[in-house]
DNA sequence: TTTCATATCATACAAACGTATGAATGAAAA
DNA sequence: TTTTCATTCATACGTTTGTATGATATGAAA
C-alpha cells in the first residue's frame, strides 16, 4: 500500500468519525465501529491520532473550521445591520446544509460533559461577539430595537440550529401518524422573517 | 433493612439516573457510577428495572410525566391567543427551571440515536399541536400574522430550551475571558418579547 | 539493489462493561 | 415461633472496550 495512502486512511478515519459519533455519540462509537466503517485496521486510530480523543477532537476541528471564515466574512460586510442579520442567518443555514452533523456535534458538546471543547468555545467566542456588535451597531443606529443584545444573539442562533434539527424529526413517521403537521415554508425563509420581526425598530416606538 | 424500603432504592437509583446521564449521557454513565451515586448494590438496577435502559426509560418518564400536565392547561385556557402563547412560554420557562436536566435529556434523545424515544416523541406529538393550534387559532381572529405555524411554533418552541441552555454556557470561565459578555436581562421576559413581537400581526398588514 | 522510515496488519492485554447467580437479610404473615 | 418472600449483597461470567505490541509490507531515498 502506498506511502501517501496514509492520508487516505487518516481522512476516512475522520470521515467515519463524522458520520458515526454525530449520530452515535462519542462514548456510543467504538474503535472498532470507526475502523470498520473505515475500512482500517484497528491499529489505526491509535496510530494516526494516538487516541480515540485524538481522533475526536480531529473530527470536530474538521466540522468547525470551514465555520470561522463564513462569519469572518460576514463581520466586515459594509451593509445595513439588519440585513447582516439576515446573511448571517442565510450563511448559517447554508453551512448547516453543507455540513448537516455540525448542529449534532455542537449540541453534544453542549449538552454533555462539564463545559464544551475548546474547539466549540472558540466558535461560541468568535460567532457571539461578531453578532452582538451587529446588533448592537444597529441600535445605535436605530434600526434594531432596544434589549438585551447578548440574549437577542442568543436567540438568533438559536433558529438556524433548531430548524436544521427539528423538522427531519417532526417528519418521522411515529409523529406523523400523530397528526403532527410538517412545515409548508422553507425553514430559512421562515427564520429570517420570525428574526428580522423581532430584532427591527418600529416606527412608533421611537424614542 | 426494611421492605418499604426498596422504593427508597427504586428513587435513589432513578435520582442518580437523573442526576449522571443528564450530563454524561446514557452510553456515557455506567451501572456501577449509578449504584454508587444511589448508595445501592451493583445488582439494584437489574432488579428494580431489569436492565439499565429500563432504567433509563424509568428517568426518562419522570423527567417528562409532570410536563404533560402542564401543557393540558394551557391548552384550554379562555384566552387570546397572544396571552396563551405567552403562558406557554411562562409555563416552559418554568418547568425547565424545575426541572433543569429535562432540556438535556430531549436534546440528547433528539440528537443521539435514529429517532427519540416514545416519550419524547409523545411529548412533541402533545406539545406541538397544541401550539399550533393556537397560532393556527390567532391567526383566523387576525392577532397573529400569516405564516407557517408549524415553523412559527417551532421557533418558539425552541427559546425556552434553547435559553435555558446557553446562558450557564456563556458564562463559562473560558468565555468570559475571551470577553463574551453576559445577558443583563431575564431570558423568559427576553423570549417573551421575543417570539411575541414575530408573531403578532402589525395593523399595517391587515388584508 | 539495499536501506529506511512510514504505514498496515493480526493479535494480545488489562480494564470496564452489562448482566446473572445464589446466598444472606429482615420485616410481615402464618 | 416459624414461614415466607421481597430485597440486598458479594461475587462471577462473558463481552466489549481502548490501547499496546511486534511482525510485515511498501514506496522513496541511498
Amino acid at each position: 500500500m502506498p506511502k501517501g495512502g496514509a492520508r487516505d486512511t487518516r481522512q476516512r478515519l475522520i470521515d467515519a468519525g463524522r458520520k458515526l459519533i454525530a449520530t452515535r455519540g462519542f462514548k456510543g462509537t467504538s474503535i472498532r465501529a470507526l475502523t470498520e466503517e473505515a475500512g482500517a485496521n484497528l491499529g489505526a486510530v491509535t496510530y494516526h491520532f494516538g487516541s480515540k480523543e485524538g481522533l475526536y477532537q480531529a473530527v470536530l476541528e474538521e466540522v468547525v473550521a470551514p465555520f470561522r471564515n463564513q462569519v469572518l466574512l460576514i463581520k466586515d460586510m459594509p451593509l445595513p445591520s439588519l440585513q447582516r442579520v439576515e446573511y448571517f442567518i442565510r450563511g448559517m443555514f447554508q453551512h448547516l446544509r453543507e455540513n448537516p452533523d455540525m448542529p449534532r456535534f455542537m449540541v453534544q458538546e453542549i449538552v454533555l460533559g462539564d463545559s464544551p471543547g475548546p474547539q466549540i468555545l472558540e466558535i461560541i467566542g468568535l460567532v457571539a461577539p461578531v453578532l452582538i456588535g451587529i446588533i448592537h451597531e444597529g441600535q445605535a443606529s436605530g434600526t434594531i430595537r432596544q434589549g438585551d443584545p447578548v440574549l437577542m444573539a442568543l436567540s438568533t442562533l438559536s433558529q438556524p440550529i433548531y430548524l436544521s434539527i427539528m423538522p427531519p424529526v417532526l417528519a418521522g413517521e411515529e409523529l406523523k401518524k400523530a397528526g403532527v403537521p410538517q412545515p409548508r415554508l422553507s425553514p430559512e425563509d421562515h427564520a429570517v422573517e420570525f428574526v428580522l420581526r423581532s430584532l427591527e425598530a418600529r416606527e412608533e416606538e421611537d424614542e
